[in-house]
Parts: structure tokens; sequence; C-alpha cells
DNA sequence: CGACGATATTTTAGGCTTAAAATTTTCAAG
DNA sequence: CTTGAAAATTTTAAGCCTAAAATATCGTCG
């Protein structure tokens, strides 16, 4: 087994236990596995009782949350995905109905969107019975456990963040 | 909106408010978000680094880790996608020349898909570095909290695959 | 005014993903 | 042998996603 060079300053972390990563590694490989199990059956859920995709039903959280209209800019900021995802995404709702689209009065580069009236009664029935959902499928964690959890996913992706150089989201 | 009082806040969320989802949605949420920042991290340091994707560093990992060569009926159930998925990895991945694909001796419908010399040397260089880049970005949790979090998402796993209906993996 | 860098969005090219239909081969029953 | 269901794979149609280039507008500095 290879003997991995540690910077000998700061983080020496790693090298400190003699150990190989394979705990890290198991951890991420676990916490990869869980979210794929939940995902795809919202995903499937989604798609089976309202015809909708994960994306289309972010998308509409956002816009349902927002006070106001939104740009596609804050609207892929917020999402965090890229600009031209979301111009796709909004093209695809315009056309259901779901969502408007009209220029911004202060910018002629700027579209703001929001939800129809339709959207926003669609999206709260989606809304609620995606909390069923997700509720059931967690209903063996105890409130402390999920508490638990919590706290430590928390630390886990501020611990990414710091090793990305990532530490405040902007 | 309903203020809530600070000293009961501890035990008795859940009872308080019977039919409300509100933490298992949260921890959800925080479970994707936290996956989202990690894996973000390692497609984009797959890219830049070996200018490889992510599935195609699974697909990689699967055939490093078996025995012998593979059917791609077999590959699609272990990566657990769908099998055009798998032609359409199999076939950049042979055009890379980091696999190679023969016809099964004992069924002429199937396909054996196998590491070329390059491939493996290739999947260990990468492997090695994705072991580092996963075991900094975790670097801040404990042992402790490590086997906590590895016991805890199994729990999760466990009662999310129940309410599918999806209990034994097969 | 006119040029120029910044900003908002769209387009482009390529890859990933799925469900469902189509193709080829296997295998078993008649 | 022949027929037909089942299995392995590919194809198809549609959508999601990104990085990078292109387009249009804004705001400012001379």
């Amino acid at each position: 087994m290879q003997e991995r060079a540690a910077p000998l300053d700061a983080e020496t972390k790693v090298a400190e236990r003699p150990h190989d990563h394979k705990d890290e590694l198991r951890l991420w490989l676990r916490l990869f596995a869980c979210k794929e199990v939940i995902e795809g059956e919202v995903r499937r859920r989604l798609r089976h009782s309202f015809d909708v995709t994960l994306p289309r039903f972010d998308l509409m959280a956002q816009l349902y949350r927002a006070p106001k209209a939104m740009t596609l800019g804050e609207l892929s900021q917020r999402m965090m995905v890229s600009n031209g995802n979301v111009t796709g995404l909004v093209d695809r709702l315009v056309e259901q109905g779901l969502i408007s689209r009209r220029p911004s009065p202060k910018d002629r580069r700027a579209q703001l969107v929001s939800l129809t009236a339709e959207g926003r009664r669609f999206f709260r029935a989606m809304a609620r019975e995606n909390g069923d959902w997700i509720a059931d499928m967690l209903a063996d964690l105890s409130g402390e456990e999920i508490e638990t959890l919590m706290r430590l996913l928390a630390k886990t992706k501020a611990s990414a963040r710091k090793a990305i150089g990532n530490g405040v989201p902007r």
C-alpha cells in the first residue's frame, strides 16, 4: 500500500491516521446511495401523479417561495444550475401554462418570470403530496435521529465547502 | 407567522405538530444539498484532472472491482441505470480505448466488456486521487461522527426502501 | 456622442438519462 | 422442426445539463 506524502502544514488530519481513506469513501458512497433511493422515488411519483419532472418542480418551488417575480438569472443562481438550463426549463413551463414570462420594465435585457394562477394551484397540490412522500420514506427515523442527521450533514457540507474553498455560498 | 417558544423545542417538536412534515422535508433537502456539494466537486475535478465524466468513472469502477468480464446487462443492474444508458457509455469508453467489448462465447445476444490494460492503469490513478479528494472534503468529521452517519444513513435508506416497497435490493 | 467592459440571456455542441419500441437470439414445448 | 415467450441489447424520442460562444443591452468614462 502506497504511503501518501501529506503536506506538512495545517491540514494533516489524513496523515495522522495511517488509515487509508476507506471510511470516508464508504460514507460518501452511502450518502450517494441514500439520496439515489429517495430522489428516484420522488421523480417517479412526480411523473406518475403529476406528469412533472423534478427540475420543473424545483423551478416552480423557487417561484412559489419568492415574494416577487424573478429574472432568469436570479432563478439560475438559486437553483444552482446554468443559465442555459433555466432558459429551456422556462420555455417548457411557459408552454405548459404554469408560469408566465414578460420583459422587465427596468432592463430590456432581462425577463421576469412568475407562476400563473394555475401554476400556483398546481404547485400547491404537488408540494403537499411531496411532503407526504418524504415523510413516509423517513418514517422510521426518530425525531432525535433526524436532528442528529441534520447536525452532522450540516457539518459534512461545511467541511466539504471548506475543502473546496467555497466557504461562503456567495 | 407563529413564534415558537424557545424552551420547548428540544424533544417534543413532532408531537406538538402531529402532521407537519417540515422536519423530514428539511432533512431531505439538506441531504440533497450535501450530496450536491460533494458530487459537484468530484465531477469538476474528474473533468479537469482526467477529462473523464462521473458516469464513465463509475462504469470503470464496476469493471475494476469485478473479478471477470461483465455483460452490459450486469453492468446496468450494478450501476442501477437503464440498459440504453450503458450502451452509450460503453460505446464512448471503447472509443477512448479504456475498455474492450467482445461477443460472449456462450450467448450470441450478449457482449462482454472489461477494462483494457490502459483502462486499468488509468482507473487506478483516478481512484487514488478520488479517495484523496473525498477524504479532504470530509476531513472535519471525526471517526465517531462518520460512524454515526453511516449508521443513520443506512437506517434512512432502509426506511425509504421499506416505504417504496423495495425492501430487498433483489 | 462613442467606445468599452459588464451583465442578461440565448444558442450551440456534446454528453447523460429514461421509457418504450424494435431487433436479435435463446430456449422450451409441442 | 416450429412456434412463441423471454432475455440481451440497441434504437428512438424526449428531456436535463453544462461550458463556451454569440447576441443584445446597459452604464460609464472620456
